[in-house]
DNA sequence: TATTGTTATACTCTATAACTATA
DNA sequence: TATAGTTATAGAGTATAACAATA
């Protein structure tokens, strides 16, 4: 008896599924490999106890070799609207990582920067990003990382310009 | 008179921001590649009156190649929670593009399947997707999009079995 | 008048937990 | 009991429009 060794349709059916053509599309598998990144810098993360996103932490090291960023300028940098940015800075400003300080210059803007504890913070999450680094680009030789990441940024700007 | 050539801090202050390491790390440049790919697949549906997502055509491309798939075995190709599904497929059934047809076999599942008019919007899209495939590529050889689309493979599946 | 930061509001994507119908 | 789909709910990310303070 028992069930045919190709595999009967059980509940869970775990058959392979036709993707057609979306292996082929540069989006596609841009956001695959995208998204696997991002889930490995949230565990590297959340294994050392810390919480952020790799939003947040592209966000301190803006601001960290940019003191004094106002935030409609940070908020071009990063590509987001202006009001979007406002709570992503509360929240990082509550958490005592950055400040909002007067321009001595313009009353109108803040003076975007990292705490001490915000700097101090930003040296353990760089860290915790070389190993992230290291354990993504394991698959590939040193050469073909290089590679990849001059191709990406070939697509970047040629999106971009379009 | 006129201000000086290398340019005053005006107030759009448009002098480059120091990016610091995140040009080096593979995350950042995948997500900076992805959201100017993901830009022209939004502005080649717009201007062609169409509203389609990246997620929604690859959500059609499966039910089209995999007819009768279960909710929970297409969110879980999609890599998302089943009720995150849910109100993805209320929109795409509101506009007539899919079906969830009752399972002949298991009275608890939905067989999806895309209507008539469903394959026909699949196929403009489809015509729409290879557009715009070539306009992102346009930067990069033919042989230079199969090494972008091989390392990025790579980095998929390197990145997952961690 | 124009700009900066903020608020109010809305929509999408995401998840968890609990419900219901079925198995 | 277990599974499939759904709902209720909540949080993050995104945007637009309008406002107060400042330029």
């Amino acid at each position: 008896m028992g069930r045919p060794p190709d595999r009967g349709s059980d509940s869970a059916d775990r058959r392979r599924l036709d993707h057609g053509l979306l292996p082929s599309l540069l989006g596609y598998v841009l956001q695959r490999a995208q998204t696997s990144v991002f889930a490995d810098f949230s565990a590297t993360f959340a294994r050392a106890g810390e919480a952020v996103t790799p939003g947040e932490f592209g966000l301190l090291v803006l601001v960290d070799r940019n003191a004094g960023i106002s935030q409609t300028r940070l908020a071009g940098a990063l590509g987001i609207d202006r009001s979007t940015l406002v709570p992503i800075l509360d929240r990082l400003q509550d958490r005592g990582l950055l400040a909002r300080n007067r321009s001595p210059t313009d009353g109108r803007t803040h003076a975007l920067a990292l705490t001490a504890a915000g700097r101090k913070a930003l040296a353990r999450f760089s860290r915790l990003v070389r190993g992230h680094e290291k354990r993504v680009a394991s698959g590939l030789s040193a050469d073909e990382t290089r590679t990849l990441i001059a191709l990406l940024d070939k697509v970047h700007r040629a999106a971009r310009s379009l």
